[in-house]
DNA sequence: TACTCATATTCCCATATGTGCATATGATGT
DNA sequence: ACATCATATGCACATATGGGAATATGAGTA
């Protein structure tokens, strides 16, 4: 249970803000996207380094992979916590916070992306 | 007042443990190299990535120049002390705070290190 | 003014890292 | 069995990063 590796998984922005919002809810993939309108795949990377590190869970619902935070590792949920107690310090994560109000909104979202997308592919 | 450069930063262990040992008490660029086992200008170098950030004083004292922690960073300062309060789970942590009550013992070493590596250059 | 010595800096390299794009996978539902 | 769709993975690339070795800097001191 070594600290640098923590440290440097929350050194990325993405990463720490699917932990931030995972550390309230469970989420599944698209919700992710949709919330932090980030391409689909770099979610998915991010999530599979939060598995491989054994810091979340992942459980298949119907279509969909839902996430949630493990509340195994002390130093991770101290520092979640702090952040949370101060988020209003960090605009951009209230942001997220907010949108996750409407997480059932990006619902399929992901793939409304790739229907947009190939519709394009398809006119030309 | 941004969050992931804090992280980044703790996340390379030669500067947690500088970080972790300057939370402590003020100490010369020797001291540290000396206590951490670290060549010169690897300690040199995380201290003016810690002074570019903002997050130390440097002061001259006759030959030394002491470097110590600006406690204003409150992510940082709450962070160094979650660590510090569970410093038993850290071994190499608590090596080198114990290494600290010998610091004297260092001053100059870096010099001692120097004159060793003249003395096998000029017999070549 | 020179010299010494603690510290800072530069250059170079190997490696790690994040990302976009395309595609694979595999469970669900028809 | 097949098609669909959410998710996962592979590949390629640009960039960032840490470290070693050599050297520069510059304050203290003789």
């Amino acid at each position: 249970m070594t600290l640098t590796p923590i440290f440097k998984l929350l050194s990325d922005e993405t990463r720490l803000r699917v932990i931030l919002l995972l550390s309230k809810e469970e989420l599944c993939v698209c919700e992710l996207c949709g919330i932090l309108d980030e391409p689909q795949p770099k979610i998915s990377k991010v999530l599979s380094k939060l598995r491989d590190m054994d810091l979340v869970i992942d459980q298949r619902k119907e279509k969909f992979v839902f996430y949630s935070i493990k509340n195994e590792n002390k130093l991770l949920m101290n520092t979640v916590n702090y952040i949370l107690d101060h988020i209003e310090d960090y605009p951009y994560l209230v942001t997220d916070q907010s949108r996750l109000v409407n997480k059932e909104h990006f619902i399929d979202n992901c793939t409304l992306e790739l229907q947009k997308t190939n519709i394009l592919i398809e006119r030309i």
